[in-house]
DNA sequence: GATGTAGAGCTTTTT
DNA sequence: GCTCTACATC
């Protein structure tokens, strides 16, 4: 990993400034009582500190989020600041939410004056009210990593740069580390080894697509940041402008900014004025900008314990060396941990203790050890799904709510062995962040035609539904376009007003002409040419116009295939979601619905009562907490990741991972992996996280250990081909399930486990309408033969609760459970 | 220009 | 095992 460039820490802070305006504020400062309440020593310091620059260092579960929300609030009540002289930035849209109500139950409504968001809705809110001063319009787009993704993959095959090993993903992955440390493509080009053909390709690929992106009127998500810094950079003026609004600034798990954030949270701390100084007429002040006012007062919260995103960048120097770049600096450490057991806290502080190189932190508790964590270890990947789904049911059986539980895995493609066992054991489940919704084809169609309205310059877009539905423009047609684009000197989406000067045939020409009628209706519903505002439900309005005049719907009506069925469906749940949106935001235009939609993620609009188990992995679960948590394949090769072995501080970064998933348990810890795993259509061996021995194995109680699975000489192979039926396999079948009787605890009859490795179908099977009374006898393909208890739920969810005579108990989903009646 | 089929490549994590 | 792409065919 290359060495970003370190900031240089800008003098003009002036620290004396800063102190004076501290004690002042140290006076002021009398928080209400209450705001203390219940809080240990240094939590209460870190509430009422007052000075220019605090870390609060705050171990996993130590309430850092209360200690936050209740240090703005006594910024407030003191009157040592406006609502909205406060800026507090987040990680997630979802932890901005929570800090957002959270302090609004201290403060009241006043919390409406603040900005309590993420990096990038900050940024995305400065530039819409500045992108005029830098040749962007207020409407640019945000591109998505699928819209870069996209403009980078093009622009590699133009430049055919895949003869030189480059695919788009790795093109893509080395222009946003650049943004990252706030490199731009021409001092790419300065320092890059231009005599390197590859090297020189890759420059000119760069430089096209901030081209591109420029012509688009568009922003990736990493110019969101970078874009800002450059522009505080080149207009002081407007910089100051924040500098003088924003007092006091407050930033959550600073261990995972990256350079640029870091260098805007510098540029917003500075003292307002200071750009000035530096000029080359030396000690010329501006006086209308005058520098006596000092910077904002900066609180930073992390833990470098839990920095998980180096990948993308993030420098946990930052916050390493935070003394360092702020000299005064004032330090609490929350080490007194609120959330889990001592055994839980016990095996979290085991395991980060192997990463030299860091401060020693142990959490404590005094909540007493708890239960002991749990270990399973599973012939298979659906093995081990089934132990998570038996589990859960039994806690919940003893009455712990399903959304008090959550599974974790490393990669997203292990939700799926989760998936097909919850599905068939009728456990209610929720994936968190997994196949998006705003990324399926369909809603990022109908995204496009709102764009192509909002930002007639988004190429991108307006490409994207020029035959989406099929209108005979196939690639001739979209050349023809953008030569004409070219050759009058207008917009691709301009050139659609021009049909019949295209040379293309009449049918084709009506059909351009066609869409340009649409795409300008619904803009005068959106965007009226009159200048009177837009009523918020003309969103919803644009949106229905423009998908049933455009032919989008009735296509997918019309179309045989059955998933276009549930597109439709999805199209109708954007079209709620407009509408929500007009509800939520009375004043919301077209473009603070589409900025919404491009930096809300789909992990922010989780909302626990649904009653279901949550599934994530371990990065999404970061800043949330569960009674009970299962970490599943603690494997090698998957935690420590096998990609992660190579890079520098690749498996310390693994381990902080790990230490994040575990620590985010209250109650209950289960582990579990699988002996062997199917990837990529095979099926291979696994082996134990080396992460599970760093954890004391007094802590672990293990249901079935890698020993007991592992130690019948050479019977891994065996789970392998599990497939056989019944015992034709020579002596093995038979000795197999031999072997299996002994195993302790186990709830499976004997010869069960050897069907279980990999049968399960990768199509849900549909039983139709098959009726189940109680009563009623069933034979399962895994769980063998059964009576039915009782029947809950309606239509596709009803629910059979069965007792089978070797198996137990289980509930299982009527309409897709491998289940046949007797 | 649309549609169907074979083959490659893929899987780390996300605002 | 699944999805996207390229290519062939209509």
């Amino acid at each position: 990993m290359s060495d970003p460039i370190k900031p240089v820490i800008v003098s003009g802070s002036a620290p004396s400034d800063r102190s004076v305006n501290a004690a002042a504020a140290g006076d002021r400062a009398r928080p209400d009582d209450d705001l203390l309440r219940g809080l240990n020593p240094p939590q209460r310091e870190a509430v009422t500190y007052r000075g220019p620059a605090l870390l609060i260092v705050a171990g996993a579960g130590s309430g850092k989020t209360s200690v936050l929300t209740r240090r703005i609030a006594s910024l407030l009540r003191s009157r040592e600041a406006w609502p909205s002289q406060i800026l507090a930035i987040t990680f997630t849209n979802k932890a901005a939410g929570e800090m957002r109500e959270r302090v609004g139950q201290l403060v009241g409504d006043v919390v409406r004056g603040m900005w309590i968001s993420t990096f990038h809705s900050a940024c995305v809110r400065i530039l819409r009210r500045e992108a005029d001063q830098f040749g962007f319009t207020k409407n640019f787009t945000i591109y998505d990593s699928g819209d870069s993704r996209a403009l980078v993959k093009r622009l590699v095959k133009e430049h055919e740069a895949d003869a030189y090993g480059m695919t788009p993903a790795s093109v893509q992955g080395r222009i946003s580390k650049l943004k990252n440390e706030l490199a731009d493509a021409e001092s790419f080009a300065r320092q890059a080894n231009m005599s390197d053909p590859a090297e020189r390709l890759f420059a000119a690929i760069f430089a096209d697509y901030q081209r591109a992106l420029q012509r688009a009127n568009a922003f990736d998500f990493d110019d969101l940041i970078a874009q800002t810094v450059y522009l505080f950079r080149a207009f002081p003026a407007v910089a100051d402008t924040y500098r003088r609004r924003f007092r006091h600034i407050l930033v959550d798990e600073y261990q995972d900014t990256n350079h640029a954030q870091y260098a805007l949270i510098h540029e917003l701390t500075r003292a307002p004025g200071s750009d000035a100084a530096p000029t080359e007429h030396g000690g010329l002040m501006i006086f209308d900008a005058p520098s006596d006012e000092p910077g904002a007062l900066l609180t930073v919260v992390g833990d470098s314990d839990q920095s998980i995103y180096a990948f993308r960048g993030a420098d946990i120097r930052n916050i390493s060396e935070f003394e360092r770049d702020f000299p005064g600096a004032k330090v609490v450490l929350l080490e007194q941990n609120y959330r889990s057991t001592q055994n839980i806290l016990s095996a979290a502080n085991a395991v980060i203790s192997h990463n030299f190189d860091r401060k020693d932190k142990k959490l404590w508790t005094d909540v007493g050890a708890g239960d002991a964590i749990i270990g399973f270890t599973g012939y298979s990947q659906h093995d081990e799904a089934q132990f998570v789904a038996d589990e859960i049911e039994a806690l919940h059986r003893a009455g712990a709510p399903y959304s008090e539980m959550a599974v974790f895995y490393r990669t997203n493609s292990q939700s799926r062995a989760l998936e097909e066992i919850f599905i068939r054991s009728a456990v209610p489940y929720k994936i968190m962040g997994g196949t998006k919704f705003y990324e399926r084809a369909e809603i990022k169609d109908a995204m496009a035609y709102l764009i192509a309205v909002a930002n007639p310059a988004d190429e991108l877009s307006v490409r994207r539904i020029l035959n989406k539905p099929r209108r005979g423009i196939g690639d001739v047609t979209e050349t023809a376009i953008a030569r004409y684009a070219a050759e009058e000197g207008i917009t691709f989406r301009d050139a659609l007003a021009n049909a019949s000067a295209l040379g293309v045939g009449p049918k084709i020409q009506q059909a351009i002409a066609q869409l340009d009628a649409v795409l300008a209706e619904a803009s005068e519903i959106m965007l009226p040419s009159s200048g009177e505002i837009a009523p918020p439900t003309s969103v919803a309005e644009g949106l229905t116009l423009l998908l049933n005049k455009s032919g989008y719907a009735d296509a997918l009506r019309r179309s045989k295939d059955p998933q276009d069925e549930a597109r439709v469906e999805n199209l109708d749940e954007l079209v709620a979601v407009t509408r929500e949106f007009a509800r939520n935001n009375p004043e919301g235009t077209l473009l603070d619905f589409l900025t919404e939609v491009a930096l809300v993620s789909d992990a922010d609009d989780l909302d626990d009562a649904s009653g279901s188990v949550s599934l994530m992995t371990m990065h999404t679960a970061k800043g949330l907490e569960y009674d009970a948590v299962f970490v599943t394949g603690v494997e090698e090769d998957l935690i420590p990741h096998r990609i992660s072995a190579g890079e520098p501080g690749g498996p310390q970064e693994e381990r902080r991972l790990f230490y994040v998933a575990i620590t985010r348990a209250r109650k209950r810890l289960h582990l579990s992996l699988a002996m062997t795993r199917a990837q990529f259509g095979e099926v291979s061996v696994a082996m134990p996280s080396r992460f599970l021995q760093e954890i004391p194995h007094e802590l672990i109680d293990w249901r079935q250990s890698p020993g007991d699975v592992n130690s019948r000489g050479g019977m891994q192979s065996r789970a392998l081909n599990a497939r056989r039926p019944g015992g034709g396999f020579g002596g093995g079948g038979s000795r197999y399930g031999d072997d299996l009787v002994p195993l302790p605890r186990r709830e499976r009859p004997a010869g069960d486990v050897t069907k279980f490795a990999n049968r399960i179908p990768a199509k849900i099977r549909d039983n139709g309408d098959l009726e189940l009374a109680a009563g009623d006898r069933i034979r399962h393909d895994d769980f063998g033969e059964g009576r039915v208890d009782m029947v809950t739920g309606e239509g596709a969810k009803r629910v059979a609760h069965v007792r089978f005579d070797s198996a137990g108990a289980k509930k299982l989903l009527i309409k897709v459970a491998p289940i046949t009646k007797l």
